[in-house]
DNA sequence: CTAGATTTTGAGAGTTACTCTCATTTCATG
DNA sequence: CATGAAATGAGAGTAACTCTCAAAATCTAG
C-alpha cells in the first residue's frame, strides 16, 4: 500500500537473501512497520504531533517495541546506511583521480540511486531536517560521523594523518557544505536538481566563491 | 530575606551603567546565578546526572523560573551571544581586505577575547560539546545559526545573492570547519592554542589540504 | 508614601520521550 | 515435542519541558 519503505540496502544488494529464519524476517517487517507508520503519521499530523504511542498503535506493537528498534524518535526518520556503502564505492575509486572528482563521482551516484528508489523518502527527510529542529540536529550529528569516516578515506588517499586537524577540518567542511545543498534544496520547495546542487557545492569547496580573487 | 538594600543610587558601581532598575539587575543575577549553579553542578556530578532540580535548589530559584530563563538545559551551558559582535566586527573591516583575512582577523580576536576573559568556560563548553551528544547538538544548531548571519556579511562584500547556494555553502563550511578544529582542540585536551589551530583550519580552507595537488 | 498596575516568580499538574524490569509469548533446535 | 533463547508487552519510573494561576516583587502616579 504505503509505497514508504525506507530500510532497505541503498545501493541494491542481492535481492534474494536465502532462508533469513523467521525470526529475523519478522524483525525486518517490523522495522519497516514502524517506520512506514511513522511517515504516515507525521505526513498526516506533522512531527510534533505524532507520539511514540500512535506509532506503536498504527504499527500494531508495544511502544517497548518501538524503542526497542530505534533508540530515539528522530531515528525512526532518518537511520541513514547511506555512508558505508558511499565510503566503500569511495575507496573503489581509482587512486589517481582527483580527489574531489571521485567525491563528486560518489555523491552523483549516490543521489541518483536515493532518488530512483524513494524520492518522497529523501524529499520528507530534508524538509523535516529544514523544520524540525531535533531532526535538524540529528542530521547535523550523522553529518558529523560521516566527516569522521571520511577523514579514513581521505587519509588513505592523501597520506595524511587521519586525526590531523587539516584532515578533520577539510572533511567536516566537505560534509558540512554538502548538508547545506541539502537544506537549500528543501527550502527551495524542491524545485532544483538535487544532483545539479551538490555539483555546485562541491564547485564551491573546490573553487571557492564565484567572483572571489585568489 | 532580601539582603539587597538600597534600591537607589546604582552610581556607586565601577564602570557606571546607565541606571538599570532594580528589575532588571536581578534578572541578570538570576541569569548568571543559573549559569554558575550549572557550571558547578556539572563540574561535580557530570551533565546527565545534573538536574534542572538541582540547579534550581543551589540558584536558590524554582524549576520553573530556570525554564524561564533558558527554553533547555543545554541552552543554561551554550548561550553563545558572540555572533552578533563578531559579524560587527567582520562588518567594519576594510573593504579590500582579502575575506579570508578579514575572517581569521575576527577569529583570533573573538578567541582571545573568550580566552582571556573565561578560559575555564570556554574549556568546558568545548569539553561537553564533545562528551554530550545534546549538547553537540546545540553547538551545531547555533552554528547553522552563525552561518546564516555570515552570508550577509559574505554577500555584502561578495555582492552576490546572501540566499544562493554558493554562499550558503560557502559560509557553512566555513563555519563547519572551526567547529571542528574546537572540536579536535578539545579531544586533544587542549594542550594547543587554540587561536593557532583556527588558523590552521582558515588555511586549509583557503588552500585545501597541504599536499593536495591543483 | 501609598495605591494600583505590571512584571516576575513559585507551585503544581500534565505531557512525552525514554529507561528498566519482569513475566509471557514466540521461534529455534535436538 | 521439549527445552532453551530471543522477542515482546505491560507497567512503573525519570526528567525535561509546558501551561496555568495565584502570590510576591517592582514600578509608576498621585
Amino acid at each position: 500500500m504505503n509505497p514508504m519503505t525506507a530500510a532497505r540496502t541503498p545501493f541494491s544488494s542481492p535481492a534474494d537473501r536465502p532462508q533469513l529464519g523467521l525470526r529475523e524476517r519478522k524483525k525486518i517487517k517490523t522495522r519497516e512497520a514502524i517506520r512506514t507508520a511513522t511517515y504516515a503519521l507525521i505526513k498526516e499530523q506533522g512531527y510534533d504531533a505524532t507520539t511514540i504511542e500512535q506509532i506503536a498503535d498504527r504499527a500494531e506493537v508495544s511502544p517497548s517495541t518501538v524503542f526497542r528498534y530505534f533508540p530515539t524518535k528522530e531515528d525512526i526518520v532518518l537511520t541513514d546506511e547511506y555512508d558505508a556503502p558511499m565510503l566503500e564505492e569511495l575507496r573503489a575509486r581509482p587512486a589517481g583521480e582527483p580527489w574531489m572528482d571521485s567525491v563528486r563521482h560518489v555523491m552523483r551516484m549516490a543521489t541518483n540511486a536515493l532518488m530512483a528508489e524513494d524520492p518522497e523518502v529523501v524529499r520528507m527527510r530534508a524538509h523535516l531536517g529544514v523544520q524540525v529542529p531535533a531532526v535538524r540536529s540529528r542530521m547535523f550529528e550523522s553529518m558529523s560521523e560521516t566527516g569522521r569516516l571520511l577523514r579514513a578515506a581521505l587519509a588513505d588517499r592523501t597520506g595524511l594523518d587521519p586525526d590531523s586537524l587539516e584532515v578533520r577540518v577539510y572533511a567536516m567542511s566537505l560534509v558540512g557544505g554538502l548538508m547545506e545543498a541539502n537544506m537549500t534544496w528543501a527550502e527551495n520547495g524542491f524545485k532544483d536538481d538535487l544532483g545539479a546542487l551538490l555539483d555546485r557545492a562541491l564547485d564551491v569547496m573546490e573553487h571557492g566563491l564565484p567572483t572571489r580573487n585568489p
